[in-house]
DNA sequence: CAGTTATAATAGCCTTGCTTATTATAAGCT
DNA sequence: AGCTTATAATAAGCAAGGCTATTATAACTG
């Protein structure tokens, strides 16, 4: 069997920069108490309030009991709060509370440092063709032919 | 205040790209039993068999009770075994089981798939670059000066 | 040699992912 | 109208990260 570099396996490259990235993220968060992907949240519902979870969940491309979860937590801090959509008994939307805007600037203050750091070193060029790549490699894989999925 | 572009939100993208990845490979690898970070502990071990748990974390470069519950289950499904040190009675080494080879080949096919898969319509300039940008930027991670873990 | 410090493994708790299954409600169809 | 199908949210279960605390054993030091 051939002896593959394992220190080049970009599978797992890529996977060490993002689980760095999400845990520095979050140990600098940790003082205002919440998490990145919850600040995540927060940031798109900054943007549109008042969305239905499913919409949410779609945006934010993870799974309806993944963000309920993220909701919940959010919810019982005070960050944001559920309401029924009188017009159709099934859905929930999100409104965010007041709380949310001062914090929401420390947040971002916290995300462009840490993608400044990460990024040193790295000219602009090599950014944008860096997030060329990735968009490139994502729509790869969320095109691939397989069954995966194929419950819509 | 500014409205970045969050689509082009590289941290976010890097961890669409690195889920994308992970639950892909699982949802392969999930008919032989074994996860991604499974498949990986694994094939160090296929390296160096025999390794200190403590030194098998740092190597993996996860915490030590991370591994600790992954090779639990790695140890309950047979693949591989625990043996005290005779010469220092903390630590446990661990040694694969012979039902892994044959195992180790499909999931490397695996592997290779996704890997093509996901760098399709790349050319091979542009693989080492990304490549390359990834350890920069894991390397400028670690690095960061912050009193990140700083217990050492 | 006694006491302190360091190290290995693990237990326990928290978060965030994914799946699958349930429940309630809408929508669509005959 | 009534039956079927679809959709929204949630519950329950599992995996894999992190962190802190505990326990056992080594190593170091005065």
């Amino acid at each position: 069997m051939e002896r593959e570099n394992l220190d080049r396996n970009f599978g797992f490259i890529l996977n060490d920069v993002s689980r760095l990235m999400r845990t520095t993220f979050d140990r600098r968060a940790k003082s205002i108490g919440l998490t990145r992907s919850q600040w995540w949240v927060l940031t798109h519902l900054y943007r549109r309030d008042g969305l239905v979870q499913a919409e949410l969940a779609e945006i934010l491309e993870i799974e309806r009991p993944t963000l309920g979860r993220l909701l919940d937590r959010l919810e019982a801090k005070g960050w944001l709060r559920r309401e029924l959509d009188p017009e159709d008994r099934r859905v929930k939307r999100v409104y965010l509370t007041d709380e949310v805007k001062p914090a929401m600037k420390s947040l971002r203050r916290i995300a462009a440092d840490l993608r400044q750091q990460a990024l040193e070193g790295l000219n602009e060029i090599e950014r944008e063709r860096l997030v060329d790549i990735l968009i490139h490699m994502k729509t790869n894989l969320l095109n691939l032919p397989v069954a995966d999925k194929s419950k819509r």
